[in-house]
DNA sequence: TAACATTATGTAATAATATAACATTAATAT
DNA sequence: ATATTAATGTTATATTATTACATAATGTTA
């Protein structure tokens, strides 16, 4: 059941930074994640940016592209690292990945108008989450 | 048919800006516009962003996210603006809009764990388009 | 039309996000 | 052991986007 995610052991680097999203209770900014783990000696954003590079690419953490932010997966049963799918509060900003079986097959058997299947997709919803539709 | 899109008289710098984006057969970035407009007066990045801005906010075009790149609307049965879908190719970054009714209706009616329908949203899906999948 | 509000413009400065280039070190695989 | 690949450290720089402030154009209402 979790072992989806092929096991990866991370650098001391990409631990620490991990660690700090996964720990963060909404996306973090590479700038911010950089000024939070310079006790740690990491010192130059290069070093946040190459670690967020490799822990997007085996799926410890995904890209909210609409903010540049990293939030780390929740997703476990996330067979496709890549296939992505979000909501967004446009008010409190609170992201949360969604884990729907029934979106994640109709997306990934999408065809487009000349049949093409894209395995990776990025599916970013935005409205208002439940807190903020009872204001 | 094509009156979905409520008119909007754009303005001097905003018909620049969306004439040029329109022509491009590819999505344009912030800086690459500013360049290409400079000699219609247009000077400042800011000049550009307040047109793109408006120019999204009107759905005349899209921002496709993951690239920093702005595309014109194609899709003139598009009913909500704010929801896009889009292919991109990760070879030669070709972009292309989705129209699918199938998937729009899919996505509009979408509901999360808590039952919670999003109005809005951005869909990229990667893969390779028919021309790269042939190399 | 005058007065007011709203929207768009122009300009300069700067903030925020991300990568290039190069030298070095650590881990992995024959 | 040595060749290869992956990760690190550091400096500089490129790219993307916004703040702040002054002015002009447009729309609205009395």
């Amino acid at each position: 059941m979790s072992k989806m995610h092929k096991e990866h052991t991370l650098t001391k680097n990409q631990q620490i930074i991990f660690d700090l999203i996964d720990k963060s209770p909404e996306p973090m900014k590479a700038y911010s994640i950089l000024f939070n783990v310079q006790k740690k000696g990491i010192n130059a954003p290069l070093q946040v940016y190459r670690a967020l590079d490799k822990l997007v690419e085996i799926g410890k953490i995904h890209k909210i592209e609409s903010r540049n932010a990293f939030i780390a997966c929740h997703n476990s049963s996330c067979q496709v690292a890549k296939a992505t799918a979000f909501s967004i509060c446009e008010i409190c900003e609170k992201v949360t990945e969604i884990s729907s079986t029934g979106l994640s097959k109709y997306l990934a058997n999408f065809k487009d108008k000349d049949g093409m299947k894209y395995s990776k997709y990025n599916l970013e919803f935005f409205g208002l989450c439940k807190k903020c539709t009872l204001k």
